[in-house]
RNA sequence: GCCUCAGUAGCUCAGUUGGAUAGAGCAACCGCCUUCUAAGCGGUAGGUCAUAGGUUCGAAUCCUAUCUGGGGUACCA
């Protein structure tokens, strides 16, 4: 990577030079002290360094600093220049050859071993199996899958893990709105009760779950109606019945839709498997132990306080039932403990709702002797959507979107990059019908289509030509083998003039800047990992395809001169290598035809 | 009240160890298809970076206060 030679150019400059410019003290770190950046303007150079943070040290103009580090970074990788306070860099068509070659080479570009220490368990969508996934999931399918494809494709180890919350209340909320559905479904009288002014609504009044009803009917109905008695009150074992069906049903659903959108979860944990096990009343043991519990009006009580939360929490409530703090406790020790203390970082996503439930749960770790640092907590703003260019509150409507509906719509690439494509601080707004109609405004086929025209360019190599002015078929303008062999080959020589061969100055800049653009790849890959912020990549790639399009528009590629079109080729072949590796860490295809 | 995210072009948003003239897409307007995909490209226009102070050689970026909007502030999950 060109700007890693150039850091390393820069720091050798600088310990050349570290008396001359008062750099010698200990407690300068001369590593790192100045900053290789890509200029806004290409006016500019191709490379910037700024100068100016020596100024404090050295007691000298920059301009005058400027001067005298350039005079170290002579090379034959690049011409330097000084502007102000500022060191510019032209770098040599060698340099960015050499670097195009080592794209093209490479299996996966971008990949690299930076984070091969990092062993991450990564939890995120975790939803309750008593309803469909609502399109807010979805931007945390999207985000929770790149990451961890990001943090993969940097070394690390990362396993994908979905929570299963099917043991508290909701569960038996579910069994018992499907059972009222039942009854209206039956017509024996039963009907689901009506929300009370200022009172909890224990049930879920949304119209999926009269299909559930159906479908639990066709199977179930004379259960049903054995079950049923004057009062209509769903017995025991009906709820106990419809509890296993609702998690079965919906499971299924919620894995089958996970799959379609190409997240692949190693893991589904279920909360019930901790009460099962008697890891939630181990944990509260523990707590007891570590003398972090106390009782007060008839409950069990956290003193989450005294650990950074800003009132205590609840463990046992003063009915004799757990909270679900208690097996989020239980579930996040078992998260430490799983594989001997393999995991060195979790990292849970939860939307901005959930905001305040951080510091309880980081002290819940601080309480049972793990490092809280260990806990990340990764919140994603929530996402509005937009119909009939009005917001729409989720939840507010009887009849929802639902992701899978969304999908439907508008196909799992347009879903999944769109939910990635921001900052995750930022609230999304999901505007359907722009969405589903405008396709050619949705970003991603602009990536895409450029991934098809790399592809389709690479197509016609190897096919005979039709000229169009005598009628003639001429033959292909490559052989395959004799590609492979030139590819196999690949070295600065067999690629020399590919830059100077261009006399037209607009398409020699513009392959110069997608060059510098692929190059700085890796460089985005880390950024992304380090930041957690895949909509870098999203962007990136968006950007990638600007400056091809910007190239394919000035330079043709397919030139008569099968020795100049091959050195080409190798620029949509390298371009095309890193459009379907962002793509593909975004979960996003990346067609070869549209 | 307190916690938290945001406020940048008409709209949706980028802009991270503070650096040169503030960046894209969409929308608007003007151009570009006999040759590799026009789902493309070029150009024009559009900005007191919410406001006011502060720190700094230098601030959209850091600090403080204020304003506006979202979210949270359960013995719900």
């Amino acid at each position: 990577m060109i700007r890693d030679q150039i850091k390393s150019a820069i720091d050798q400059a600088l310990a050349h030079q570290a008396d001359d410019l008062h750099l010698n003290s200990p407690e300068i770190e001369i590593q790192g002290l100045l900053n290789v950046e890509r200029p806004r303007h290409g006016t500019f150079g191709d490379y910037a360094i700024n100068v100016s943070p020596l100024a404090k040290y050295a007691r000298k103009a920059p301009p005058q600093i400027a001067s005298q580090i350039m005079d170290q970074l002579g090379n034959h990788f690049w011409e330097t220049s000084v502007a102000g306070g500022f060191i510019n860099l032209q770098i040599s068509p060698e340099l960015l050859t050499k670097s195009l070659i080592g794209i093209a080479k490479t299996e996966k570009p971008g990949q690299n071993q930076v984070y091969s220490s990092l062993h991450c368990l990564l939890e995120f969508v975790s939803a309750n199996p008593t309803g469909p996934l609502h399109i807010g999931h979805g931007r945390w399918v999207a985000l929770g899958d790149s990451l961890g494809r990001l943090m993969r494709h940097c070394g690390a180890a990362v396993t994908n893990e979905f929570y299963i919350n099917d043991a508290g209340s909701q569960m038996r909320s579910i069994a018992n709105s499907i059972w009222y559905r039942a009854l209206e479904i039956l017509g024996t009288g039963g009907k689901l009760p009506e929300p009370q002014e200022g009172q909890p609504y224990p049930f879920y009044p949304g119209e999926y779950v009269i299909e559930m009803a159906q479908e639990f009917l066709t199977e179930h109905k004379d259960q049903v109606l054995a079950w049923d008695n004057p009062e209509h009150v769903a017995p025991e074992a009906a709820l106990t019945e419809l509890m296993s069906y609702s998690k079965t049903s919906m499971l299924a659903k919620q894995k089958a839709l996970m799959e379609r959108c190409r997240l692949t979860f190693d893991v589904w944990f279920s909360e019930q498997t901790l009460h099962q096990a008697g890891q939630v009343k181990q944990v509260i043991q523990t707590l007891q132990e570590r003398g972090f519990t106390y009782e007060k009006d008839g409950a069990l009580w956290f003193a989450s306080s005294r650990l950074g939360d800003d009132q205590d929490r609840v463990l046992i409530k003063s009915d004799g039932s757990y909270t679900y703090l208690t097996a989020d406790i239980a579930y996040h020790e078992n998260k430490f403990q799983r594989d001997n203390g393999f995991y060195n970082l979790m990292i849970n996503i939860w939307g901005a709702d959930h905001h305040g439930y951080i510091p309880r749960m980081k002290a819940a770790v601080a309480a049972l002797g793990y490092n809280p640092d260990y806990l990340e907590i990764l919140l994603g703003q929530l996402v509005n959507l937009i119909i009939d260019g009005e917001k729409t509150r989720m939840g507010k409507r009887k009849k929802m979107m639902t992701l899978e509906d969304l999908v439907d719509e508008v196909g799992v690439d347009a879903v999944r990059f769109w939910m990635v494509s921001k900052s995750q601080d930022t609230t999304l707004d999901f505007n359907v019908e722009l969405a589903a109609s405008a396709s050619d405004e949705n970003p991603v086929f602009y990536v895409q289509y450029a991934h098809a025209r790399c592809a389709s360019i690479l197509r016609n190599a190897f096919q005979p030509r039709l000229d169009t002015l005598t009628q003639e078929t001429k033959p292909p303008l490559l052989q395959e083998p004799e590609w492979q062999d030139f590819l196999a080959q690949l070295s600065p020589e067999s690629m020399a003039d590919l830059l100077d061969g261009i006399e037209n100055e607009p398409a020699k800049q513009a392959l110069r800047e997608l060059i510098l653009k692929l190059d700085g790849f890796q460089d985005k890959v880390l950024d992304a990992v380090r930041q957690r912020s895949p909509h870098t990549i999203a962007r990136y790639s968006q950007d990638v395809a600007a400056d091809f399009h910007r190239f394919y528009n000035v330079c043709r590629i397919l030139v008569s001169d099968p020795a100049v079109a091959k050195k080409r080729l190798v620029v949509i072949y390298a371009l095309k290598k890193v459009l379907a590796q962002a793509l593909e860490l975004l979960g996003v295809s990346a067609p070869e035809q549209m």
